[in-house]
RNA sequence: GGGCCUGUAGCUCAGUUGGUUAGAGCAUGCGCUUGAUAAGCGCAGGGUCAUAGGUUCGAGUCCUAUCAGGCCCA
């Protein structure tokens, strides 16, 4: 019996139903770089239209976890489809070299190192990781420039730099100030918002007496301040009231007369100990406008200001005011012509100018206990407690920063922000709400604070004169950065004063201090230093690609110096994905790794475990608009849907082993399960195309997912194995069948190159030996197989599909039949139904063996065990069998067939 | 606390301008096949669409509040 089975047209293959993706994948990689196919692809595109996805440069630091591997994915979709879209899309990837992170591990590695020193090992440590995360990308598929990326640290990118900023210079927007910044105490710099971060903290908050000195309350009574900072209390300058709230004189038990807030004068009663209180007046906030009162224990004296930023929220209604410790406290000073007073140095202990003699040297958080004890002592202190809030840590050192005054450089934000916003408004923002969130960020950003108290970074290049006085001169500006782009920035740190005044033709009597610029700035001006400079590349880019923390970010520092540079934003459209988010606890994957349990978030453990392309299957699934679920499960289902798309292109290949694609197939032997098959072909094409085009990645995945499993194998291919196994090799229907199914893998392996690319490169091989997948252009949607009436037809077969699978199913249930093969069905469907118009096609499409088709009133299913006898080649039931006498257990095809097969031999 | 955003079956996603019993794939269970075989096919179970109100003849879809989560900011 089974010597028939050799007469059968069985799919035939060497592409391996198992991947071994882990050990594939390095093969075809070897290949890909030793081919050039990068450089390849450019150059077959070489004059097609630009395409420039502008690269937002990582910091080199550390692995390459999920979320970075999603956001290089997700670029090399975005690449890989629009070169095979018949753009020319180079990639050039980059990396953020300067700034704390890096100094910071140096220096906490060896203490005592010269700033030269530190910036040697600096670059070595970003250098190490660049190759790292260089390796862990390249691994992961992603097509580029890898030999020859972008970095901050390069000589020719540090110029630029330089060269930005003294083009900031000449359009006036730096200037120098003395304000309070954010200041890192751990880290001895100032520190920009984003490398702040919000800790809870317990502060002590004390309730302090201010003796009125002046006014019609001097001597009489107290007004009553409420800080968690004691250590800004030697730098007191003011006291602030709300001019419209209400305040009350009021004799507390134990305390005198003090003046406070009238809504916060209870819970003060309650704070402070005392049982009762005794309201004498009432007044507005404004009325104390100007009253003195004494300072708790220096010789000077407070002076009372109204101030909207007052609230009620917590604490007595009266702020106090250290100008040189606070944004408000700053603003209201300068409003006020009060003095800066900021008596902490760079490692957050007290100076001389404190006034306070014990405390000088002293650690400001330390001070404040000390600070209390003197209140006490003066018989100032109210109350104490302890207050649990969020506080600013720095992001490295992770200790409290403090506000402090300093001398700082700035960027005036004021002369961009209109332009900024209309730079906005004109850029595409996906998704559409990053319009908003970042017209937020520019509306609120104060002036931007470019300067660090830092060795690994550019330098700023700002000289000073005799006098002290910074010389911003662009001109200057442009000879320092022409000594860079020869020597590099080093040379800042190791030439002397003198040697710079020759170089840049100033007196040899300037000097110059080692503050660095804001690394901001460094990955901010990349479209000046990559688009506009490498000759790949154009301004403006078409799209960057990051996470949506940099609309604060990124986004926004590109912008802004773009507006000051070039007027408009550097970008035409800004696509943001969310955070790896752990699918359990629904909390960012690096926060609940905090937790105890440690899970893996390095992209190499998945990558070794599965292979890139799950990885990069993984990625097309997901809607990255949002927070991206992630687990170890989601990968274990993933492992079943690419088995299904990878046995899908095997089985396809395996069909055409003996498919001669030059000879022709008249269109008139496809028949309606091929075309339907062909249009629903065109509706994937169309679907995948748009989806593409609009980085809707995870619609592709899904709609390949379902055609492969349901279109493809529960369908196509279940219902052409008969034709394709059993036909004679040469039957029109199974040549017709082999060119749809070559249309199929054809355009499926295109789709889905810029997703699974080591699948599909290794798929492609075994298909036409040519050249890389990654070389073809996209299917286009053919109108000559584009037909929904087909479709439309087919659905409704295969709803009566439905009813007779349900009716064979019970059958089996009761014992009827065996296999569905061995059924008589009979099928009632109404007169003007259109199973009527293709009723020869009918028993092959429901994979029947003995189908009657009459007309009923409606769809009626019988099933009974058929009278025929058994084909022993097709295993088909069919009423010839047994009376062709050259072949008596055969059917009539089947006979057709063997007869062939024996001429052919 | 403020701004922006998210919340549909165990998992990933669809759900058109609000309109009949909320869909698909995977997973699960049960059958079939053993000529895609560490594969393939069929059937079945599974969702009060985060919760609570409201608008409407009618809401997963619009409005409000609450809860949970994220980013950014205080």
């Amino acid at each position: 019996m089974s010597s028939y089975k050799d007469t059968l047209n069985l799919p035939k293959t060497d592409f391996p139903m198992k991947a071994g993706l882990t050990t594939r994948e390095p093969e075809i990689l070897k290949k890909w770089e030793e081919s050039g196919l990068y450089e390849r692809i450019q150059e077959a595109r070489k004059d097609a239209p630009v395409y420039v996805l502008h690269d937002g440069p990582p910091f080199a630091n550390g692995d390459v976890h999920m979320g970075t591997a999603l956001n290089k994915v997700l670029k090399d979709f975005v690449v890989k489809s629009r070169s095979m879209s018949g753009f020319r899309a180079p990639y050039v990837p980059g990396w953020d070299c300067h700034g704390l992170p890096i100094e910071f591990k140096v220096v906490k590695e060896s203490k005592g190192l010269s700033p030269v020193e530190i910036r040697k090992r600096s670059e070595e440590y970003a250098r190490k990781f660049i190759d790292i995360q260089r390796r862990q990308f390249r691994r992961l598929g992603v097509l580029g420039t890898w030999e020859h990326p972008y970095l901050t640290l390069a000589p020719g990118y540090e110029a630029e730099i330089v060269r930005s900023f003294a083009k900031f210079v000449e359009n006036g927007l730096v200037y120098q100030s003395k304000k309070p910044v954010l200041w890192s105490t751990g880290a001895q710099t100032a520190l920009a918002e984003a490398e702040v971060e919000y800790q809870d903290k317990t502060s002590p908050a004390i309730f302090v007496k201010f003796a009125v000195t002046s006014g019609p309350f001097a001597g009489k009574a107290s007004i009553v301040i409420w800080t968690t900072t004691p250590w800004t209390l030697p730098a007191n300058l003011a006291i602030a009231v709300h001019p419209e709230h209400n305040y009350v004189r009021a004799t507390v038990e134990g305390l005198g007369d003090v003046i406070v807030a009238q809504a916060l004068l209870e819970n003060f009663v309650k704070v402070a100990g005392a049982s009762s209180s005794q309201v004498h007046e009432a007044f507005a906030g404004a009325d104390l406008e100007g009253t003195k009162a004494k300072h708790p224990f220096l010789d000077r004296e407070a002076t009372v200001y109204t101030a909207d930023f007052v609230t009620l929220d917590t604490g007595t209604g009266a702020v106090h005011i250290a100008p040189g410790h606070g944004e408000d406290d700053y603003l209201l000073g300068r409003q006020k012509g009060l003095t800066l007073l900021s008596p902490v140095d760079d490692n957050g202990c007290f100076t001389e100018d404190v006034g306070v003699p014990e405390l000088v040297g002293k650690y400001v958080f330390k001070a404040n206990e000390r600070v209390i004890e003197i209140l006490a002592e003066r018989g100032a202190l109210v109350a104490r407690e302890d207050y649990q809030h969020s506080y600013p840590h720095c992001w490295r050192s992770k200790t409290p920063v403090i506000f402090r005054a300093i001398e700082q450089f700035f960027i005036r934000i004021d002369d961009l922000r209109g332009k900024a916003l209309e730079a906005v408004d004109s850029t595409t923002w996906l998704p559409h709400w990053g319009r908003n969130r970042i017209r937020g960020t520019v509306e609120s950003r104060p002036d931007w604070c470019i300067s660090r108290q830092r060795t690994w970074g550019v330098p700023l290049p700002v000289f000073y004169d005799a006098s002290g006085a910074p010389i911003l001169d662009p001109d200057v500006i442009r000879k320092v950065a022409d000594v860079i782009a020869e020597k590099g920035t080093n040379a800042w740190f190791e030439l002397n004063d003198a040697e710079w005044a020759a170089l840049v033709g100033l007196p040899d009597t300037i000097s110059r201090r080692n503050d660095t610029l804001d690394v901001w700035i460094d990955s901010g001006v990349s479209h000046q230093a990559v688009l506009r400079t490498h000759p790949d590349l154009q301004f403006p880019a078409d799209l960057y690609i990051e996470a949506t923390d940099q609309h604060r970010g990124w986004f926004q520092s590109s912008l802004m110096t773009s507006v000051a540079l070039n007027g408009v934003a550097p970008y035409k459209a800004v696509l943001t994905h969310g955070f790896v988010v752990d699918v359990d606890t629904k909390k960012k994957i690096s926060k609940s790794a905090q937790g105890g349990y440690q899970k893996p978030t390095e992209a190499e453990h998945y990558v070794n475990k599965y292979g890139a392309d799950l990885l990069r299957l993984w990625v097309s699934s997901i809607n990255f608009t949002d927070d991206v679920p992630f687990s170890e499960e989601i990968f274990t289902r993933l492992t079943d849907a690419y088995r299904r798309i990878r046995n899908t292109l095997r089985i396809l290949l395996a069909n055409l082993h003996d498919y001669d694609a030059s000879a022709p197939v008249p269109e008139e032997s496809l028949t309606l399960v091929d075309r339907w098959i062909l249009a629903k072909l065109q509706n994937l094409v169309a679907t995948c195309r748009d989806a593409y085009d609009k980085l809707e990645f995870h619609r592709v995945y899904h709609s390949v997912n379902q055609f492969c499993a349901v279109d493809l194998s529960s369908l196509y291919v279940d219902i052409t194995k008969d034709r394709l196994y059993c036909d004679a090799a040469s039957s029109a229907r199974r040549r017709a069948t082999q060119f749809a199914m070559r249309q199929v893998f054809d355009t499926l392996t295109r789709l889905l190159a810029p997703i699974l690319s080591f699948t599909t490169e290794e798929a492609w091989g075994y298909f036409d030996g040519r050249d890389s997948i990654h070389l073809q252009l996209f299917p286009e949607v053919d109108p000559k197989w584009k037909n929904d009436e087909i479709i439309a037809t087919f659905d409704h077969l295969l709803a009566l599909r439905g009813n007779i699978t349900q009716a064979l199913e019970s059958a089996q249930k009761g014992g009827v039949i065996g296999g569905t093969l061995e059924a008589r069905v009979d099928l009632a469907v109404p007169a003007d139904d259109a199973a009527h118009a293709v009723k020869a096609e009918l028993d092959e499409i429901f994979i029947l063996s003995d189908l009657h088709l009459r007309e009923g009133a409606e769809v009626a299913v019988d099933v009974a065990k058929t009278s025929n006898r058994k084909c022993e080649r097709c295993w088909r039931f069919r009423p010839e069998v047994g009376t062709i006498s050259a072949h008596p257990e055969l059917c009539g095809r089947c006979a057709e067939a063997v007869d062939l097969f024996a001429a052919v031999k």
